[in-house]
DNA sequence: ATCGTTTTCTTGACTTACTCCAGATTAGGT
DNA sequence: ACCTAATCTGGAGTAAGTCAAGAAAACGAT
C-alpha cells in the first residue's frame, strides 16, 4: 500500500521472483518481477489492482502488459488464477499447493481456505461422465465480515438491490 | 434441437412451467414458459442457446427479454446458473438440490455429478476467517471425452495452442 | 562489450457477455 | 373490461479481457 521504495527501478527487491521466472523459462523483466513481488504481499488481488500498484513502482506499465505478465505466470505455474463467478479475476502466488476460497457474494474479498480433504483433486466426482478430471475446485460463498455488518442479509431471496431492473 | 411445434405461440405445452411461475410470485408470460420449457429439455445452455431456442419458437424475443428472464427466474430458485471461468452462464432447471458440476476446460460442455457429500452447504471449511458461509460450490475441471480425442493434453504447461500470445 | 534472435512491452482497436435506461406493452386482480 | 404494476423492446453502455503490429528489451554467443 504504502510505496516506500524509491521511484527507480528496484528490480532486485526480490531475489525469489528473478530465479523463479529463470527456473520457469520465463525472461526476467521488469514488470514481472515488480507483479509477482508485490502479489507476494497482496494475494487475491484482480488484474488492475496489480496494475496499479505495478504502476506505483515501475512508472508506465501497459495493461497489456500486466495481462500477459499475469497469464504467462499463470501458465508455468508461478501464480494461480481465480474466478469468482461475477467477479473479476484474482490472481495469489500461493500456487502448487491445493488450497480453496471463501468468497464473499457482494464484494468479492477472498480468503484462503486449506484443503479439507488433502491431495489434488482432493475430491472425486461419483460419475465422470467420461470426462477426465484434472482437479476439484471449491469455492464458499458467504459474506464477509465487512458485508454482514452492512445489512444485506442474502438469507431469502428478493430484497431490493439485486432485483433484476423492476 | 428440432422444432416440431408449431410455429404458434404454444404457452401450454408444459403446465408444470406455468405452475412454478405462480408459486414463485411471477407472471406467466411467453417467453418465460418457453425458457422454462426448453431449458427442462437442454440443461447447462448459455443465455445465448437459450436466446436462439425460444426465439425459433416465438419469434421475435429481446435479448434484454432472455436475460430478465433468466435473471429473474434465478432469483426466485426456478433456475439456477452456473459461471464457469473462462466461460459464459449456463443455466439448468435442476435448481435446489445441491448436486454439483463436471466442466470441460476446453469446450466448456457441463454435467452433472451428484453431491459426493449430501446435504448443503456439503462442505465445511477449516477457517472461516469471519465470513458466514452460506454454500459450498464444488467444479470438477477436465476435458470432455470428444475434447480428450481431439488431442490437446492438458497435462503439462506450454503447449502450443494457449500459449499467451507469443 | 556487441550482435542477433527471440521474447516481451506499447498502443489502441476490438470482443464478449452482460447490464442500464426510457418508453411501449401486457398480465391478471377487481 | 379496466387499471396498474410488472414485463418487454430497442438501443446504448460497461467491465474485463483479448488481438494485432511494431518497437524495445533480454538472453546467449561471439
Amino acid at each position: 500500500m504504502a510505496p516506500t521504495t524509491s521511484t527507480r527501478d528496484n528490480a532486485d527487491r526480490r531475489p525469489d521472483a528473478r530465479r523463479q521466472l529463470r527456473a520457469a523459462g520465463l525472461r526476467v523483466t521488469a514488470p514481472r518481477l515488480a507483479v509477482l513481488d508485490w502479489l507476494a504481499g497482496h494475494p487475491h488481488a484482480t488484474a488492475d489492482e496489480v496494475a496499479t500498484a505495478v504502476r506505483e513502482r515501475l512508472g508506465t506499465v501497459s495493461t497489456q502488459a500486466v495481462y500477459d505478465v499475469l497469464n504467462a505466470c499463470t501458465r508455468v505455474g508461478l501464480l494461480r488464477r481465480i474466478e469468482p463467478a461475477g467477479h473479476p479475476a484474482r490472481f495469489e502466488t500461493r500456487a502448487g499447493d491445493n488450497h480453496h476460497h471463501l468468497v464473499c457474494r457482494q464484494c468479492g474479498r477472498t480468503e484462503d481456505v486449506d484443503c479439507v480433504v488433502g491431495a489434488r483433486p482432493c475430491l472425486d466426482p461419483s460419475d465422470t461422465a467420461g470426462f477426465e478430471v484434472e482437479e476439484a475446485e471449491v469455492l464458499f460463498w458467504g459474506l464477509c465480515p465487512d458485508c454482514r455488518s452492512t445489512g444485506a442479509a442474502p438469507s431469502s431471496h428478493a430484497h431490493h438491490e439485486e432485483e433484476g431492473r423492476a
